[in-house]
DNA sequence: AGCTATTGATAACA
DNA sequence: TTGTTATCAATAGCT
């Protein structure tokens, strides 16, 4: 890929192979990564130089990938692990592998992918499925939003209710009046002030709007 | 590298992705080897799809590789491994049981439970992913639907058709016309018979409707 | 270490 | 899935 075509065989030259080594592993780490983003792929590269320099690349923890590795070749290739005490453990790991692909599986397949295998009827499961979801996520959502603007409301009428009784407290003139009992009757006029009608509707995007203080 | 120049993040369409680890993973796996050809370097490439498949490239054992790993993560400080197994046990089941637990709650969180420690833009997000995967579903089964429709009309066309050829052939008298070519276009009629317009909606419960064998 | 001419890899399409 | 092709990316040979 360069100047001139190169033949794949053990570059003679020591400072051209080094030079090489170091261009090319960087090319190949950066194409593992590339690999493992595009494609949600789990990658480790291992590379030890003629010298005995390591470098590595892991999409997560090379040991990660290096267990997951084992277990597959094990589970596949049969026993590597003769050590005792450990056929418990293999079951389990088998019986946990399992979990997760199955669940990784339904995983997908809830986001709409590997669907190819199913048939009407699990289609149809599934389609159910995601709607009851959709509208439990919904209804979660419509009471978070009505519960945060029941709480803005709230803050911003202790604000106003605040900033009045700061007036009243400033006017020797009503202190009177307020200590007499009329706050509280005007706190609760303040407090019941509705800047419009609730929004109970299901849309996926009720917005959250206050009107200007009421002044009742 | 392409016709267009795409961004490094995770691929969106599902058979694009496929293709592409398909085709990135030969690349890489080429690259690997040439680096450990050309440089006289030991490399190790490991690589499992979303989809769990494994994928290897080693220019000697992985093993061995995993194994010149071990004793050099080893000797670069670290703890001292009881055994190579072991270790790779013990790190799979502390990965796999962290797995299970997350992926346990993005189905529950997916079918609208547990959703009492999300904020607003996690149901949001929430919501946006079950909507994606609710319209892939959708579409996947309408093109089912529609694939069993096809198939179920070629079959009773096919039982009609051999019906009339039944009648046709018990009929000495018109045996000569049908020998005579009139056969083929009535055959013709047959197969363009349509009980409808094709249904092509996005409701949930399209239901398979056939009428009675088209007279013609 | 940089710099290009070239080869190599590959995204979109068929 | 496999192949084709226009482009983008990596890199061999030099400096």
């Amino acid at each position: 890929m360069a100047r001139e075509k190169i033949k794949i065989k053990k570059i003679d030259n020591l400072t051209a192979r080094q030079v090489t080594f170091s261009k090319r592993r960087r090319g190949l780490m950066k194409k593992a990564e590339e690999l493992s983003v595009l494609c949600d792929a789990e990658v480790a590269l291992l590379v030890f130089s003629a010298t005995g320099k390591f470098f590595e690349y892991s999409s997560s923890s090379i040991k990660d990938v290096i267990a997951r590795y084992n277990l597959h070749s094990s589970n596949l290739g049969k026993l590597e692990y003769p050590s005792i005490g450990l056929q418990a453990e293999d079951s389990n790991h088998v019986r946990l592998n399992k979990e997760v692909e199955e669940m990784s599986q339904q995983l997908r397949q809830m986001r709409g992918e590997d669907l190819q295998g199913l048939n009407l009827e699990d289609l149809k499961q599934l389609e159910r499925k995601l709607e009851v979801g959709l509208t439990r996520v919904l209804h979660t959502k419509e009471k978070k939003i009505m519960s945060e603007i029941d709480a803005l409301e709230l803050k911003m009428l202790r604000l106003s209710n605040e900033r009045l009784m700061a007036v009243l407290v400033d006017s020797s003139d009503v202190r009177v009046v307020v200590e007499e009992g009329v706050s509280s009757e005007s706190a609760a006029n303040v407090y019941s002030c509705n800047s419009g009608p609730p929004a109970d509707d299901d849309s996926s995007d009720t917005s959250l709007k206050l009107g200007p203080p009421c002044p009742n």
